[in-house]
Formats: structure tokens, sequence, C-alpha cells
DNA sequence: GTCTATAGGGAGATAGAC
DNA sequence: GTCTATCTCCCTATAGAC
């Protein structure tokens, strides 16, 4: 019976933890909501990640993963400025849908003072990442006259990044309606 | 030399907490840490705010109130939206660089599912006040000629205050710079 | 890999003396 | 208004049995 699930606790763990991270903050989870939901004690968990930072970084290392290997999926099947533009606010959209989560640069950078130094580092090579992708996007899709605004392409990258991540904080209070129309907005004011 | 004190012992607690909250975020801090620093024990700040929650709620409050204040005066003293908004964007900017703090309203959503109902509450209205300012701002600005954006002046203040929120964050991990191109080129993308 | 047991600390909060 | 003392609970983490 614990061998159909050993392989894979420690991804078992990270799914649960992921969980709790994007709803409460890092500060806002214990091990012990963990063991709960996992159904061992919070002492097992220790054994996967011995300390909660270890656990910290290696969600947000598994998150860049997962962004890195979303945009290289996305450049190679999604072809045009707007679909991929579509396709990133996707993200975003989740994220609000399965219980008001944030997005993960949101929660790092609110409680960026209070979490493990390895945490901080990860973070940045998050947005590093994400600031990257859409830097690309933005100069492909000036190059193509599909979306226009002055400046360097890295600037507007920040400016969809930071509103983004801004709106999905602010629906928590507002609502869903409040996304929304920040993203229409956005739109109307990248649009050539 | 206590009595010098006593009588505002109360604002001195709310702008030590609001330090901590505004770096460290309501649940990286205690009492002791302000006890501390107003060099008395952490039962005495029971006296005061006889439960945290009610410490918090009197932040918000007190920053609802604050940031009233500031619209009044700002509407009566500066002319044009322009000069608004820069002053609106200097009140981020001081967050920045005092100690790289985030908005109070960055802070209350991010962790808006662990904070007690009475602030999430009173977030809402932080939050509203701050968008209705905007809102006016925003439309006597395209009444005037001096702003230009499509759709109703409260999209568009949604945009500017979640891109603002974000733009504080980022700047926690990218530097002071980042927060600095975000705003050059969301101004940029709103000139007519 | 998971368990029990437990250490050690910090949190929020209360009671009652001064 | 501030103190000491104390309670209770939860947290992270470790040691060692199974």
């Amino acid at each position: 019976m614990t061998a159909t699930r050993r392989s894979d606790t420690k991804s078992e763990i990270l799914d649960i933890a992921e969980r709790y991270w994007l709803r409460q903050g890092y500060n806002g989870f214990s091990y012990q909501h963990i063991a709960q939901d996992l159904g061992v004690k919070s002492a097992a968990i220790h054994y996967h990640f011995p300390a909660k930072g270890d656990l910290g970084v290696a969600l947000v290392e598994r998150m860049r993963r997962r962004f890195v290997r979303w945009a290289e999926r996305t450049d190679a099947e999604i072809v045009g400025f707007w679909p991929r533009f579509d396709a990133f606010v996707a993200i975003y959209e989740a994220y609000l849908d399965d219980g008001k989560k944030l997005c993960p640069s949101g929660i790092l950078d609110a409680e960026y003072h209070t979490i493990p130094e390895g945490m901080q580092e990860a973070a940045h090579g998050l947005t590093t990442a994400i600031l990257r992708w859409l830097t690309r996007a933005l100069r492909a899709g000036r190059e193509a006259g599909e979306v226009s605004f002055n400046g360097e392409p890295e600037g507007a990258a920040i400016v969809v990044g930071a509103t983004l991540q801004g709106a999905v904080q602010i629906a928590r209070s507002l609502g869903r309606d409040a996304f929304h129309t920040t993203v229409e907005h956005l739109k109307k004011l990248l649009h050539p």
C-alpha cells in the first residue's frame, strides 16, 4: 500500500504545499497542514525536505521549470502576439479561479523580507524568466505590427507583468470582474 | 517621564506597527517586536489593542483616512492630470525608498486569506477609496484632453492601481529601476 | 519512509500587582 | 499604563525506534 505511493511522495508534498502557498503565503502554512492532508505526521515531511526553506526553494524552482516548459510549448504551438498574450493571461486567470490563488511572483515579492535567502534568489530567477519571455513576445509582436508601445520591449514587459500581478491581487477583494476589466483595458492600451 | 509619552502611546504603537506591517506583512510581526522597539513589555500593547486584529484594523483605517486627506489636499492644491498623477506615483515611490515597503493594498491582498475578517472589510474600503480618486482624476484628465484611454475611467483606474501595486512589489527583487521603468512606460501608454 | 516522542522557542492572550 | 507571571497553543526541527 505504501509502496504504491512511496515513489512520488515528494511531488505529492509539493502539490499540497503549493496549494497552501499560493493561497496563504509561505508563512501561512506549516508542515502540519501538509502532513494532515497527506495522512502522515509532520515529522515525516522533514525526511523529504529537512528544513522548510528547502521546501520553499523547491516550490519556486518547480514553478520556474514549469514556466520555461510552458514558454517553449507556447512559442512552438501558438502563433501571433495576441494569441500568446491571451495564453499568458490564462495562467493568471487559472490562479484566480482555482481558489483565489495569487501568482507566485506576487506572493514571493510580498513576503520577500521574511523568506529564506535561497527562496529570494529563486524568486529572482522566476521573475526574470517570465519577463524575458514577455520581452521576446512583445518585441516580435511590435516587429509584426500587432502591438504598439514606445521605448524598449523590456519596459513594456514589466508593465504587463506588474499589471497582471497587481490585477490578480486586487481581484481578491474586488472580485473576478476587476481582473477582467484590467486585462481588457490593458489590451486596449497596447493595441496599435 | 511616562506622562510625556502616555497620551500618544497608541499612535506610537501604530507608527511602529505600520513600519513592520508594510515591510514584513501582518503575519510577519508580533506584539513583542513592537514592545521591544517601544521599550515596554508585549503585554502592555494588549491594553491599547486587546487583540492583534484590533491593531490590524486600526492600521488599515488610519491608512484610509490618511489617503482621503491626501486626496482632498491634492485636488485642492494641484492642478492638471499629470501633476496629480506624479503626486500619486510619489506615494509608491516613498514606500519603495523607505526600506522597500509595499503599498498597503498589496500587502492586504497578498495576505487576504489569513487576516481577520475586520481587516478584510477595511482593506476593501481602502482599495475603493484609492480607485475612486483615480477614476475621478482620469475622467477629468480625459475631458481636459490631457490623457487618453478607451472605455470607462473605472477600468483605466484599476489598470493604473494594479500596475503601481505590482511595480512596487517587483522592485523588491529587481531593484528601484524596475519601478521607474514601469512608471515611465505606463505614462507613455496613457499619453494622447 | 514513516513512526513516536520531545525539545525549544515564539506566538497571542489573560490575570492581577503596582 | 505598564509591570510580572503564566497559560495554551502551534511552530520548526531532531533523535531514535520500527
